[in-house]
DNA sequence: ATCAAATATTACCTATACGTAATAAATTTC
DNA sequence: GAAATTTATTACGTATAGGTAATATTTGAT
């Protein structure tokens, strides 16, 4: 039942009917319940430790290979995240004390992010439950399907980046 | 060596090193990727008809075979929402004149909610432009790889949100 | 019929996304 | 080498996510 449901509804890979496919095989609302759900389990199991979601992100960039401090503008891009965003997260985090900010010697226009103490020991506690959680949701989908999933997935994520791009200024439809 | 990096990177389905995976292939990453990145692409598109992209999405679950309405429950339900969020969203849309909002007959607790021919006619300019935009997208999956990569976002869109309704009470790991 | 429990919504709160404009410092240009 | 341009960040505004609590209404149990 559900192979057929699939072929009737998103069968020449890209036909403009595929918009008006059942909800279920939507890539939108798919791409949404699957991002909001992720974040949501996850907000709720780390909210005791007093770190939501993207700031668990950024604590991750910080703690991960780069121990000499990340400039905000990095964290945006790692994040694939915006500018305005990414300070105010930062400005909610050093308040909290899980980061520090400093002028950067090379360039006074940036700031230098470097992890505190306890912002490496909150996220370490984290880390384990992101862990148990991914192996949770990844756990759902059988057999060798991941990795070649996780692939398509980033083909879509970079064209629907490079679709944001484009749709900025000049040439919106190509 | 793009085949090697996840074949190295996402193997056995769902071991914990994978979260240790590079960037390119995490899944928390990539469908925050995805899905920023479509929306802000759909955001920009659609911002002279003067409504946003869950503007959209709500119009499109009053516009396809709900003439009768549909209350906020429904709707919350219908795009993987919350109650709050669609509450203020609604507010916005109806002072905009996009809706409106009426105390159920059935029911006095719920609002029955009602597009209006503005509205209507908004959504059906929204709607060519979605359709460009999904086909820009999805074309980026070659071949026939697109039915099946939908049909296991799905599995992951629930897994997702069953594990973000078992994180709220009782057991949160299993 | 009546009181308790469940349900739809609102009110209020903080966190995040992201658009525009301002500011300051680095880089490029002539 | 000073002016124009680019770039990193901040300031401020609106929209959305979602948590908790209050309110009103329906449903269920007695």
């Amino acid at each position: 039942m559900a192979m057929d449901d699939i072929s009737s509804a998103l069968d020449h890979g890209a036909m403009p009917d595929e918009v008006d496919s059942p909800v279920k095989f939507r890539f939108p609302l798919l791409l949404r319940r699957a991002w909001y759900g992720l974040n949501q389990a996850f907000r709720r199991r780390i909210v005791h430790l007093g770190i939501t979601p993207d700031q668990y992100t950024v604590l991750r960039n910080l703690c991960e290979k780069h121990m000499d401090g990340l400039t905000q503008k990095d964290l945006t891009q790692r994040m694939s995240s915006d500018p305005n965003t990414v300070a105010s997260l930062l400005e909610r985090m050093e308040s909290a004390g899980l980061l520090t900010r400093k002028i950067d010697d090379q360039d006074r226009r940036a700031r230098r992010i470097m992890l505190s103490a306890d912002g490496k020991r909150r996220f370490h506690q984290a880390q384990a439950i992101a862990q148990e959680l991914q192996v949770e949701v990844l756990g759902a989908l059988k057999g060798g399907d991941c990795p070649r999933f996780m692939h398509e997935l980033g083909i879509l994520a970079d064209a629907c980046r490079e679709a944001a791009d484009r749709s900025l200024k000049g040439t919106k439809t190509s």
